[in-house]
DNA sequence: TTTAGCACTCGGCACAGGAGAGTGCTAACA
DNA sequence: TGTTAGCACTCTCCTGTGCCGAGTGCTAAA
């Protein structure tokens, strides 16, 4: 069978018509509605040939149809136009960027925020990948007569910092001279770039500071692990119920779980990290819980290397023109703000 | 109307029953279950004095009773029995605190989860106030050529860090003398003491590079204005779904709304900074948002200086003497545990 | 003062019936 | 051959009814 252009119409209208309302629609409301010149009896026939290509399903038989996971990937690869942004969201998004903050975390913890609102949707963000970014600067800073603070700066701006114990008798001028050597050793290279070995050097040199050596290492081995930041922020987690198909308990209750998992969104947001925006579609989603949800992604860079990703997530029945576009302009706007603030100056 | 005994043990048994089935209670039930050795007619009787006398409330007429607000007061100050922990919980908040986690705000974050996982129900903490603790070390860290690290370290370990920019033409041996400068003026004071004065005469020994000047007052401003940190860790915000009065996806939804207002769980936790544990039970609350929940809370002190809030909210019909236990050594065992880490040395 | 007994109340549940929306099929029509 | 009008059929949702059970309040007896 093929998929004509009046097929395609049709679909089209339906799929519109169900995001809007979320109600299964019929064939009467497609010829009335989106006057396409045909009576209702046609707009049937055709759609049952949609159900049968797989593009449409029925809740029960005497309800209207709904587009399926497939009709959704159609309309997302050919058939909706993506808008540009409408001037107020330009502006929102415009705003974000033009106040005056210097963490890291709070640039993307505040995207996370006003993607939220935008799109009413629940919206995640993944924080910045330190495996991506290079050591600017590594400083052992005295704190007291027992403690260190260890400062790393990488290029993008975000530190790490850890206390860290220190044995009577180091001062002030030892730790710089450690500090040193740090930075001759790593300034650079990458988190990911790190080899232990590196540090047998310093062993040498802090030959007669064993116990010290060894809370270094303790404390840059865990680094290491940590370098993939984890972290994950949310927003409008609780948007989801505005959505008539989470005003089942049972559903909104497993969502809200699910976002709890760090560890799953962790992956989803990983592995949408190859560029540009993505849009995984219900069963398309490698996860069995996110079936029932879409989800739109986009990354965010500082100059070329990709520092991490943020996305929405809500119903597969979502107005995927707007939110892509939505996404789009993010992840841009997002780079292009952290390339300003942090980029590699020479 | 005296409330002798009788009446007591039944309240208390209705209180009982009620925290354990959400159901209202039944006089033959109350017979029954609780053996007191009289009829359900007598019990009856009781329970309609006891209504009379505000400590029962009637959802229906043909339904059982239900403790009002004043009868769970009545049962936290006169008739519970504060169990002490199980072997088990008491291992867990041991487990908690043996861990090397040196950052604080990972500490309480733990907590959070911990409390919300032992208890059931939704934990929330207030974040170490800045303002109680005293600055023990600030250090300018060069960064690169038009980029500084502000690193402060105060008693608690906290750290505040923000990057400034620095002109050009500012080297590493300039930074150390403005460090100098810093520390000589504000070491050993808390937040709250700093005085915007005191940078007058740092303005003079900086008088050659204003924008620099402009920039420190900047950062250390809104340092300020963040001396009191805001920040509020939640745990286990969807347990409130276990409770069959959250099933209702209103209730449900306008709880979780509720957990997104940091400002007014801000002001709860600040409020009962005031040392020990502290039940706040429905009504009794200051907001409105909250008479159906109950919060208990504790403090938690570094020496002897509050640093901060921890608490648990759940439904009126909370397990007031578990929670009030967990609370009152969770609140200890912490105290203990960022004493003895971050405690202050001589 | 306590208790047994009884009439009464009210929420919850199952069930039936009707309305409404939508379908698929058939037959007529262009 | 594609399109349309008509119609019987299906299924959900809503509403009203009646029954059951839990629990109460009252009365009268112990």
């Amino acid at each position: 069978m093929k998929l004509d252009s009046r097929k395609l119409k049709i679909l089209q209208a339906i799929i519109n018509d169900y995001i809007m309302t979320a109600e299964p629609v019929g064939s009467r409301t497609v010829a009335k509605k989106y006057n396409l010149g045909i009576s209702s009896a046609t707009v049937r026939n055709e759609m049952s040939d949609l159900e049968e290509m797989g593009f449409l399903e029925q809740p029960h038989t005497s309800a209207g149809r709904i587009p399926s996971d497939k009709a959704y990937r159609l309309y997302v690869d050919k058939l909706m136009q993506v808008r540009s942004l409408s001037e107020q969201e330009a502006e929102y998004i415009k705003d974000l960027y033009e106040s005056k903050i210097m963490q890291l975390e709070q640039v993307i913890l505040n995207t996370a925020k006003v993607l939220s609102e935008m799109t009413n949707y629940t919206s995640i963000a993944l924080a910045p990948q330190l495996s991506m970014v290079t050591i600017k600067h590594i400083q052992l800073v005295p704190v007291d007569k027992s403690l260190a603070l260890l400062v790393v700066v990488t290029s993008s701006g975000i530190l790490k910092d850890t206390l860290i114990h220190i044995p009577e008798g180091i001062d002030s001028d030892y730790l710089y001279k450690v500090s040193n050597i740090l930075n001759a050793k790593f300034r650079g290279k990458t988190f990911a770039q790190i080899d232990i070995r590196d540090l047998s050097d310093i062993r040498n040199e802090l030959a007669e500071n064993q116990k010290f050596f060894n809370s270094l290492v303790d404390v840059l081995t865990t680094s290491f692990r940590e370098a993939e930041n984890r972290e994950i922020y949310l927003g409008g987690t609780t948007n989801i119920f505005n959505f008539p198909e989470y005003q089942d308990i049972i559903r909104a209750r497993s969502f809200l779980n699910l976002m709890e998992e760090k560890d799953l969104l962790y992956n989803i947001l990983v592995n949408s990290r190859n560029g540009g925006v993505k849009v995984s579609i219900g069963t398309e989603n490698p996860y069995e819980e996110l079936r029932g949800c879409s989800i739109v992604t986009a990354t965010y860079s500082l100059g070329d290397r990709v520092l991490g990703t943020i996305g929405v997530i809500g119903p597969t029945r979502m107005e995927y023109s707007r939110a892509v576009s939505i996404m789009d302009h993010m992840g841009k706007a997002l780079s292009r703000y952290l390339t300003k603030l942090y980029g590699e100056q020479p």
